[in-house]
DNA sequence: GATGAATGAGTGTTCATTCAT
DNA sequence: AATGAATGAACACTCATTCAT
């Protein structure tokens, strides 16, 4: 309950209030008209409670009353309950892609230090956040809800292979790497970043010693893998 | 919490290798099968069952049904399903690391080749069994059996990182490493097991393309390592 | 339980057959559909509907988009659900009973003719309509709408009962029949309008071998009538 | 109130109190195992049941609790209520028609008499109990279980529509009658059934007068037709 | 010990109705 | 008058667990 995992520990508190807040600041009318807002609403409800109760533990009309409204109101903006799953998705993690896609395409450095700050961005927009989970429940529940996998396959694992795999073909082309298999490459970088969130949401409630510092685990994975990368 | 158990456990391996024989033995002499057999095969079948099936969707009466009893019987020697799947874990974990230990206690080459030995042998023999399939119910499942985690990181997680630092530090003492942090760097060898275990119990059902090689991924992922540890 | 119900009664008729050209109408102008209209269009909505769907299949909010107006602007009208359902009885039922008591006063034919005349009408006015469909919907509905059922009673029953004992009476005054019970006799007559009804609205949809070609059966369960009531 | 109506109140209490004593007889024990007796009783109570408030107002819960046992012990015997709604039409009508084939095949009086026989038969027997109800129930909520109509037509309405046209070709085979079409000729006998069912079960509770003496009107009916078939 | 009949708590989704705007 | 966002009651079906036999 030290180091990174206080780190952690903290960052979440930080969000669930921030869901908490925005339910207070309309507790006080019944029957708010709030069309606008309420599918971020809900959407900021669900996934707090997704993350933090698991999908399959999580019912509608707790993620409802979470953002303040009633269960049925939910269904006024998300058809199911695998729907609002699909929406979290989309809004937490598929929406950041076209941003990053930019980002990387405008970086001016070094490939080298553009994977660190790749992975780092990583850890601090998405790694630290509630975010971050959205990976977790889908491994977990992948076996029941094939539909949302493979819905999440294709807006995120896909565009985030890309992302790594253009990366690194930049350092090849730009002839700071030895040629080399980027697409089995591209598999050993996302396996850093699966094992953090994996240690994050599975293994850090209960595991107290052995902590993983994810960003200095990351940097070190990312170095590590350029060395290899590098021409010689 | 004695005699069967111990029982199972000694047979664990070969039993998950014989999950389909063990079921057709007790079909050919119906009276012959005796009682200490019974907890044996209800945790075969439930591994199984759960591997295949996640735990959530497997029916207890599935599990005795596939053990060849009645779902009565299963409470009999588990108290709840719960206590099945705790049992499933204990049964089919901890007890290979004493072997591996002295199996690299023994080994002669040299370090690289001794890394790439470690992954590749825990792909033989566990990745691609249904053993591999109770890392992946452990993350799932975390949340609700937070008992359970905490045995699979004092069993499992502990001993499998403890063998990999030896490993490194063995590379180090004999010169083929320059020094680095073990402890970081043992991180990135078993993120590279989880993502095989995770890529092939969560998304390989429903994900087609950017399929995975977990050997060839293996390798290729330590010889990364491997070169940025090396001495220069 | 005046003005716009008395209006839209009196237009029941042409509203049962323009359901359509009615709904079109108002998409054209959009502003100069008058608040008058409003009762008569929803109800032209609800029986079609009603009829096509059954009623508690059919939603109000369907209603309303029907007749092109909103949800709560039918509750502006109607009290409720069930509400609707009296007022579409009320409004399509009852008022046919004069024009026919009068058309049957001033027929000249044999009384043969007459009864066969009667049940073709039928079948061509009401029987191959929507309308037909209110009987089944107060058949299928009886049980949670006594005060309904009463109505259809008094309102459509009884005369057309009466109406079809004089007809029966006639024959014999003027010696075509033989006298007979003409109370029972005239149940026998209603059971084949009841039976076409019920087979229109309730099996044809699923049922199709033994189909029933209407006018046909109509006609010959007449004169098998007549037959038996013909003096020898 | 009165008349047939009285009469076939008085059915319908012995009918229900015959449900209400088979529960009572096992209110003594909790648990009870009754695996013999379970699937009738539970059809018993939903024929009453679903005769009397209408199948979809009926909640499998208040079906089980009729039967004196447990919603969960419902669905131990009936894979859904659509499927007890079949089941209930099947032990109700189905299932007597192997019987009524072979009486009428070794009917040894005229065809008249058979028609007769046939129509009151049906009235004592079913008619006048709970399971004339299940007519009007497949009628009435048809739209929404197109699978049980297609059942009923199947099971009931064919059978019984060949049986009668078996009937009426013994009639002109025998020189009873002169040829006719007897498909034509079957549905003028069963409209009276229909007639009779929907009397009962959607206008007898509401209407008072007009009452229908249902053997009279089964007998006069048939009286009719015959004249109406025979030879000159 | 073994059985399997019986239990009953738990939940996503629909839709008639309300009411703030 | 008209809207349409919000409500919440209602319900079939599953399955871990119990217990009479």
């Amino acid at each position: 309950m030290n180091g990174w995992v206080g780190y952690i520990t903290n960052q979440s508190v930080i969000n669930m209030q921030t869901t908490t807040l925005s339910s207070d600041t309309h507790s006080g009318h019944k029957r708010e008209r709030r069309k606008e807002a309420r599918p971020g609403e809900l959407l900021d409800a669900a996934l707090s409670l997704f993350v933090n109760k698991g999908f399959s533990a999580t019912k509608v009309e707790d993620v409802a009353a979470s953002a303040g409204v009633s269960k049925g109101t939910l269904f006024l903006y998300f058809s199911s309950k695998e729907d609002l799953f699909k929406a979290v998705i989309r809004a937490n993690l598929a929406d950041h892609f076209p941003a990053w896609n930019q980002e990387f395409e405008e970086f001016e450095g070094s490939t080298p230090d553009m994977l660190e700050y790749a992975m780092v961005s990583w850890w601090q927009r998405i790694g630290s956040t509630d975010a971050s989970g959205i990976t977790k429940l889908v491994m977990s529940e992948a076996h029941n809800f094939p539909e949302v996998v493979e819905f999440y396959d294709q807006e995120v694992i896909r565009p985030g292979h890309e992302l790594f795999k253009r990366i690194l073909q930049r350092g090849i082309d730009r002839g700071e790497f030895a040629p080399f298999d980027t697409e089995l490459a591209v598999h050993s970088l996302v396996s850093a970043i699966l094992y953090v969130n994996m240690w994050k949401h599975s293994l850090a409630c209960s595991v107290s010693k052995n902590a993983l510092n994810p960003e200095a685990f990351l940097r070190n994975h990312v170095h590590l893998m350029v060395q290899g990368w590098r021409q010689r």
